[in-house]
DNA sequence: TGTGTTTTATTGATATATCAATTATATTTG
DNA sequence: CAAATATAATTGATATATCAATAAAACACA
């Protein structure tokens, strides 16, 4: 077989793992309690507040399992407060603690250079081509 | 901040998991009990058989810790037996067992099918720009 | 209305990821 | 050579991912 660690999707991954890493690093730097899914979270949450734990793994690319424990944790940090949505007791209605707030606006500056310095040099043609090609990689694979 | 959801990370990041759940989905068809980073695994020590652990990890992007209790699941299973490497001793020899060999032969045809199911409709030029893309992030956020 | 289905979230089991500390061996260099 | 440094692998602690099974509530509709 021909060697699978050269092929684009070893670059892929290599890129995004590689991202998440210097993200991460960046992070560390104002907030060392925090994880870049965890800013995620923060930052829908901030925008949307509405939004349910299933449709934030959505959202995320995590399943609700994995979603349950990381609001957990957040919660347990003091960044989140869980209560139960009253319009539909099935759904956890989340919220953005002042602890929470506080974090976000620390790391905000944060995340956004790190998009400017990881895309550095690039064009914007080439972030659509490269997003366009991404898609249709998704769409060649998903299941029917 | 603007949503951090649609940017080119979210959809390097959909497109590298998307790409994971199909290939096992399809791996899964001929051999339920194989994963995808141990089909490299396999791979790589068909191909290489003098690599070590750290050179496993490296290659396919774990830490060491990580590939320690992979390798740990792998002889487990029967797919590799694992010695002392008689010419460094801090190292392992990892060799494939024949039911490794086996396992293998059975998934290099899917592992095949699906890199070519994935980049279906994308010409030669356009993988060599994503490479270079991908490649290009890489080298303005990894550390110095 | 009530029965079956779907949705949201949780839990348990297991695998993997990550970081720090440790052990054993190899390498470097004063 | 001996001491300091570097490397390979392991272990423990903790966080996450994934799958299957379950519970509770909401929904569909005959």
């Amino acid at each position: 077989m021909t060697m699978p660690l050269k092929t684009v999707f070893y670059n892929i991954e290599r890129a995004i793992k590689e991202y998440r890493k210097f993200s991460q690093r960046n992070l560390n730097k104002v907030q060392k309690e925090i994880t870049v899914d965890q800013a995620l979270i923060l930052n829908v949450l901030n925008d949307q507040p509405e939004r349910s734990q299933k449709e934030l793994a959505d959202l995320l690319y995590k399943d609700n399992a994995a979603m349950t424990r990381m609001v957990e944790g957040m919660v347990r940090k003091g960044l989140l407060t869980k209560d139960e949505d009253p319009s539909d007791r099935r759904k956890a209605r989340l919220t953005v603690t002042s602890k929470g707030d506080a974090v976000l606006k620390s790391i905000t500056p944060v995340i956004l250079n790190n998009r400017e310095v990881a895309l550095k040099g690039i064009t914007d043609e080439e972030i659509g081509l490269l997003v366009q090609l991404l898609q249709k990689i998704v769409r060649n694979i998903i299941q029917p």
